[in-house]
DNA sequence: CGGACTGTTGATCGGTATCAATGCTCGTGG
DNA sequence: CCACGAGCATTGATACCGATCAACAGTCCG
């Protein structure tokens, strides 16, 4: 349940921006999301930020915090889309398409930026820049599902959660969530199952045969890559571009 | 290979701006399109239209055909990503990542509008209506994409298979490529393994197990719903919207 | 302390893969 | 016009990856 609503961080000021995986912003862009941005939501871990079917006027960008994307099929098996890390646009699809055909989840305490959904029109009439950045999240978006699907269709549960990892960390790692090849890794086994399509009980087994075969170390929520390169091999992994992206 | 590159259809007189699926346009949009682009490509069968690595200067529709994206591991297991269909945009990520990590290649023979890739940033500067088109059609394929994974993650094989199947009538459907329930399926059995993520051994006799139970009926390259409700039942498969789209 | 949730382990089952042979269709060239 | 080959689809036999069922262990928290 959304919770109190407060706005401490000015957006000139923003931690985030300053990290190195970001683009920097001209004056007038920031200037307008200043003034985009209507307040700050904190929610606790567990708590929906955007719910299917549920029109919220708001459009997110996650502050500090992991969320996660998610789909359900009527008899209540659900799937894990995609994470969602700082940075990251929540609702763009609800803003573009006026609906929603997934949930929004917070994984740990997230905080987000809240948006006028409303407002949307004037970015693209008058913020150009803007607009472009927002078309190129979704468009990075959909390459993360690309990779998904690819390996949702292609690869056995071994090679996929050898992607995960190697996907997460890498995500994580770029907006400084990791150091040292270890990660907070504030999932738990069911999330990567329903995110790779497999049960639970075999997410286990999985895990543990990369944990023998020393390759990963995972222990009270830190997770750390042993072994990248032969995670690697197994998954069949490219690190990803890492030009810097805009932010929102 | 790409072929001829003739310019026959006139902006103003498009075909697929008649239908009803699409939205209309401003004049000024129109006349902006008009020059936007700068030819038509037609393409055989079979031929590549944008190749992962090779960044083409270009930005397609699809004006008529088929094509399909598609993504593969380095040991060559190869998955079908999504299907595109006219009025589809063609080579958005390149255009707007300036990367693209998949390959497009012709279902059938193909027809399409080339745009100048480099003029999408006028396109954001100047004519914001025509962005947010681009952006809703960006955010449309995510949400397909969407469906697909928990389609990947969650269903059994003859679910997936009822889902595609509903999924591509309609898509045809509403570009007037289907009529009677019943549309061409210019696509192999092994195209839709590779969809589904499954052999095509077993996609061999998991659609005989649809069209033994009446639900379809597929000869000679048309596909016949016989039995909507009973196909969306066991897919869990619900119509998507159907308002009317942007088309560029 | 008790309960809820998460993870682990073992036994068994089943859906889909794999391997292999055959059939079908269609375009091509003799 | 027929023969042929190349894809594509079908069918059967068998193998295996991951699902399911079940019991139990660990951890956290009220």
């Amino acid at each position: 349940m959304p919770d109190t609503m407060t706005f401490q961080t000015k957006c000139h000021a923003c931690p985030l921006r300053k990290k190195q995986a970001f683009r920097p912003f001209e004056d007038k862009e920031l200037n307008f999301v200043a003034k985009f941005k209507t307040g700050e939501l904190k929610v606790e871990a567990g708590s929906t930020i955007v719910l299917e079917e549920n029109k919220t006027p708001h459009l997110y960008t996650i502050l500090e915090g992991w969320a996660f994307r998610h789909k359900s099929l009527p008899d209540g098996r659900r799937h894990v889309l995609n994470f969602a890390l700082p940075g990251d646009l929540v609702g763009l699809q609800l803003a573009i398409l006026n609906e929603m055909q997934h949930t929004v989840t917070a994984l740990t305490d997230t905080t987000l930026c809240v948006f006028q959904r409303d407002k949307v029109w004037t970015v693209f009439k008058d913020y150009p820049a803007l607009a472009y950045s927002m078309t190129w999240m979704a468009s990075r978006e959909e390459q993360m599902l690309d990779g998904h699907l690819l390996s949702l269709g292609q690869r056995s549960a071994l090679e996929r959660l050898a992607y995960l990892f190697l996907h997460l960390h890498d995500r994580a790692e770029a907006v400084g969530y990791a150091s040292n090849h270890t990660f907070d890794a504030p999932f738990t086994q069911t999330h990567l199952a329903e995110a790779l399509g497999i049960t639970p009980v075999h997410t286990s087994r999985t895990v543990k045969k990369l944990q023998q075969q020393n390759l990963i170390n995972w222990k009270k929520d830190r997770l750390q890559i042993l072994n990248r390169e032969k995670l690697e091999a197994i998954a069949a992994y490219e690190r990803d571009d890492t030009t810097r992206r805009p932010l929102i």
